[in-house]
RNA sequence: UGGGGCGUAGCCAAGCGGUAAGGCACGGGACUUUGACUCCCGCAUGCGUAGGUUCGAAUCCUGCCGCCCCAGCCA
């Protein structure tokens, strides 16, 4: 794979230090989403954590989906996931299902029950939430608490063989409700619920919650190290409880760090679902949305999106990061792997007067001067050009390089032209400019007896390829991302901007996901969704870096 | 006012008692047939804050301040 340059982080010191007192004698991880949603940059920079993190000392990693809530989950989420995973670039060792051991956690809970240390209780769910008390005071204990082994044992099996109905009874772990950290407080472990399981269909009417199956799960794998996100600090030690209870042989530990934020963008489900649902953005793909398949759709690269989690860290601080910092990884990756093509999104026509009407000519220009393996294409000439309107004012400021009325410039990779006449249409917008070109500038001559100072892009008129380009702003607006319930206010109702424009001969056969450096402009992505044998649609990945800054 | 965490530059982040890495962003310059790329240079007398220990503190101790998480039969 890529040069992985893994930063120093406090779990992979962890780790070191586990393996030099080889208290684990090889590493073993997991990622363990819930399959109840697409994946966006933040589980990537989970994944990328918890593959390379087993892959630097030769450990394994298991994909594992924890389907513990047949209610929220769907099949539809298993391959849309395993398809992200092994987009990113990684291989699980295991690919397993937190429901394939629901049979092992039943047996579990019986232990614990035998035990006298999980109960069945008959609360409801508002009287045991009244029951748990608050952050300062102390919950009470359940009128249920101190049922027979035996009752326990017969109750149990009876929900398992579905004699009760959702919600009528929960099986409870037996630890203390006066406990300061609120999971401790007689923690729920299993309720019943009558729905089919994507994995298990009907077998089960009883689903074991997070807190029971998570540890259970990691341990029968014989994870070593369960890296989480930081809400679940409160939680280590119920996770350690259930090891140790349920006396699994392997005794994994929970490590939290913190998740990824980044700056103008959501990450939380539910905020983004609203998006999907207010129909901002064109679905979970939407080349704005920060999903996996959202950025793979806008054109970024496995490659970019792992140097982006490897150079984030790995810490317990919450933070923001800068989301220009993915578009740094993405323009590097892109700089020598992209043909760079001319295309014109706001044409203006130009019309180079001296130059014959019938004449053409075709110019033979590098696809990438930086790589030249990519070889050359066929770049014709005419009387008639498009050029970018911005590449045109005719009133300009100081330092501006580009054309305007007497002013020269080079065409890419073909003649110095100059502006010597502007046509307006009646209500004086700007509709062609009338120009000269010097023949002995042509590009590959060696001429070099006057320079200009601003070189643009062009497409010749005549052989011009119509297409669509959509431009992309971030989808949430500069101020950081608010809780409040009405975030869509801060959405950006610029976010996209669809321009119709040509492109050269060469880009017409395109493919869907084929890329381009259009050339002062930025990268391009063909896009595999709108895309059609008429039209080619490109997204633009991320512009070119720009300190021009002159102002209109 | 219970418990668990976290505070190093605009944004991330290393640092683990010996005198503040790196990246992004930003500013300046060189080069340039992409105002791109590349290359130089600059960017914390300072590590939330106040004390203390020490020859020496971002690192150790104490107090304070700020922010995040927890009262689902979600994960």
């Amino acid at each position: 794979m890529d040069n992985k340059n893994t930063s120093s982080n406090f779990i992979r010191d962890i780790v070191i230090e586990d393996l030099k007192s080889s208290k684990v004698k090889e590493v073993v991880t997991r990622f363990p989403p819930e399959p109840n949603g697409y994946l966006h940059i933040g589980h990537a920079k989970a994944i990328v954590l918890n593959f390379e993190l087993a892959d630097e000392f030769g450990g394994r990693t298991n994909l594992r989906f924890d389907d513990t809530n047949p209610t929220k989950e769907d099949t539809e989420y298993i391959e849309s996931i395993k398809e992200d995973v092994a987009w990113l670039g990684f291989k699980w060792d295991g690919l397993y299902f937190a429901s394939d051991y629901f049979e092992e956690m039943y047996n579990r809970a019986v232990l614990l029950i035998k035990k006298n240390k999980a109960y069945v209780c008959d609360l409801s769910p508002e009287e045991i939430r009244e029951y748990r008390g608050t952050l300062t005071q102390p919950g009470k204990e359940s009128p249920y608490r101190n049922r027979s082994v035996e009752e326990n044992l017969e109750l149990f099996e009876r929900m398992r063989r579905g004699e009760f109905k959702d919600g009528e009874k929960v099986l409870r772990a037996k630890i203390d409700m006066a406990s300061p950290n609120m999971n401790m407080r007689d923690p729920v472990l299993y309720r019943i619920c009558h729905a089919s399981h994507h994995n298990t269909g009907d077998k089960w009417c009883i689903y074991p919650m997070y807190d029971f199956a998570h540890p259970i799960e990691d341990a029968i794998e014989g994870v070593t190290h369960s890296i989480c996100t930081l809400e679940f600090e409160d939680h280590r030690p119920l996770y350690d409880w259930v090891i140790k209870e349920c006396e699994m042989e392997c005794q994994p530990q929970q490590i939290e760090f913190a998740r990824l934020n980044l700056t103008n963008t959501v990450m939380s489900k539910r905020k983004l679902k609203q998006l999907v649902d207010a129909g901002f953005v064109d679905g979970w793909d939407d080349p704005r949305m920060p999903t996996i398949s959202g950025l793979r759709r806008r054109g970024y690269t496995p490659e970019a999106i792992r140097k982006f989690c490897r150079e984030i860290g790995v810490a317990k601080t919450n933070s923001t990061v800068d989301h220009r910092l993915l578009e740094h990884f993405i323009r590097e990756d892109l700089i020598d792997k992209t043909p760079r093509t001319m295309a014109v999104l706001r044409p203006i026509k130009v019309v180079i007067t001296n130059y014959p009407e019938d004449k053409e000519e075709i110019f033979e220009v590098d696809y990438n001067l930086d790589a030249p393996e990519m070889g050359k294409r066929p770049v014709p000439f005419s009387r008639e050009l498009y050029i970018d309107r911005d590449d045109f004012m005719e009133n300009p400021p100081k330092k501006y390089f580009r054309l305007y009325p007497g002013n020269e410039v080079r065409l890419k990779d073909a003649y110095i032209i100059k502006c010597n006449e502007v046509i307006k249409d009646d209500k004086g917008n700007v509709v062609e400019l009338r120009c000269t070109y010097d023949p002995e500038t042509r590009s590959g001559t060696g001429f070099t007896k006057r320079r200009v100072k601003g070189t643009i892009h062009w497409v010749s008129a005549r052989h011009a390829v119509p297409a669509e380009f959509r431009l992309y702003e971030p989808l949430i607006n500069d101020d950081a991302e608010g809780d409040s319930e009405n975030f869509l206010e801060q959405v950006n109702p610029n976010s996209m901007e669809v321009l119709q424009g040509f492109m050269e001969p060469s880009m017409k056969d395109a493919r869907p996901m084929d890329r381009f450096q259009l050339i002062r402009i930025g990268y391009f992505i063909v896009d595999n969704k709108y895309t059609t044998d008429e039209k080619i649609v490109l997204n633009r990945i991320v512009a070119l870096r720009s300190s021009f800054k002159v102002k209109k």
